[in-house]
DNA sequence: AATGCCATCAACCGCCCACAC
DNA sequence: CGTGTGGGCGGTTGATGGCAT
């Protein structure tokens, strides 16, 4: 017997989601927490499926995500994780915890496959050649493969730090255990770098508000668009953060205590790097092996042997 | 200006797993 | 132990915008 669908598929909306729509999924999660996805549509009206409003919540209303370009750094993580762990887009976005797995999901096939194919096709047409293919001055196999170490050892530094749990003063992680038995890191996440739900809905509805209703629609896609792209020129939100009171659920922090003063309907929702991850993992073991002995130079071991530490 | 092609990314689909009963 | 269900995950699609012709 095939499995029911997760929801009556009659008279579902699909496609891109309005601010409206919005508004209403974080009001209640605001009100009832993430979870129970199931009763979400019929408790908020949306006529939307349990799933994609689940989606629409991990993926883009969630706190604490961080949209727009990847740094080098991420990017450094992303190719190696992927070599690492795969296509296992939700591993690795939790080494990356203020990126989704959709958002990382799609950087990998819409760039970073594409420029390890050329850059692939640089190694081959190198070894053939012993040319790089961009003209730049040949160089030797054995300086490739240093120059993919280094950038191994700080992809792996990077990932160090992100899991460090350093309790340096410009590291405010936290790392706390849940009732669920479950690690959450509860690191403050500046409202600058990270937009959380609050300023991307209010980014949405600026855009929308800004056009007239018979524009909303045409505006939601080109807003959401636009997000995905401008995290750090939000507009003036104020008006917006009071309507929702929102913004103070999540960001408010005790300046003393370093600590969320009220996280509660979040608890256990914000996708902390602990807080999906298996507990030391083969990666994380690597890397707090690999932070003991820092002062052990990676030149010099080959590819091959890392593998087989890692494997 | 019109058209076609390509890149991007939000959203959907289908499968799988864990868990409750 | 078997079954049903909720939720997670990875692959794929489709809408949109930008650029070239």
């Amino acid at each position: 017997m095939g499995r029911p669908p997760c929801c009556d598929k009659i008279g579902l909306k699909k496609g891109p989601w309005t601010p409206e729509e919005d508004i209403l999924l974080v009001s209640y999660i605001q009100e009832h927490g993430p979870g129970n996805w199931r009763a979400v549509p019929s408790n908020t009206g949306l006529l939307r499926c349990s799933k994609s409003c689940r989606l629409r919540w991990t993926n883009y209303l969630r706190p604490g995500i961080k949209r727009g370009n990847f740094t080098d750094q991420e990017e450094s993580m992303i190719i190696h994780l992927q070599a690492l762990l795969g296509n296992r887009w939700a591993a690795i976005a939790s080494y990356l915890p203020e990126r989704t797995d959709n958002d990382i999901k799609n950087y990998w096939n819409t760039h970073l496959r594409k420029k390890l194919k050329k850059l692939q096709n640089g190694v081959d047409d190198q070894s053939r050649n012993g040319v790089s293919l961009d003209g730049s001055q040949p160089i030797s196999r054995g300086q490739w493969e240093r120059r993919l170490q280094t950038d191994m050892h700080m992809a792996k530094q990077a990932l160090f730090d992100a899991l460090s749990l350093d309790k340096s003063p410009n590291n405010s992680s936290e790392i706390t255990e849940s009732s669920n038995g479950y690690y959450s890191n509860t690191r403050l996440i500046p409202s600058a770098t990270y937009a959380s739900s609050t300023e991307n809905i209010s980014r949405l509805l600026q855009g929308w508000m800004e056009n007239s209703p018979k524009n909303a629609q045409k505006s939601t896609s080109e807003t959401t668009q636009r997000t995905g792209t401008d995290s750090t020129s939000s507009g003036s939100p104020e008006a917006l953060e009071s309507f929702f009171g929102f913004e103070s659920s999540i960001s408010d922090v005790d300046e003393t205590t370093n600590s969320m003063t009220e996280t509660k309907p979040f608890e256990g929702e914000r996708k902390a790097s602990l807080n999906t991850q298996v507990p030391l993992s083969l990666l994380e073991k690597w890397l707090f092996e690999e932070a003991v002995s820092q002062d052990q130079d990676m030149v010099g071991v080959s590819l091959d042997d890392m593998a087989h530490q890692l494997l």
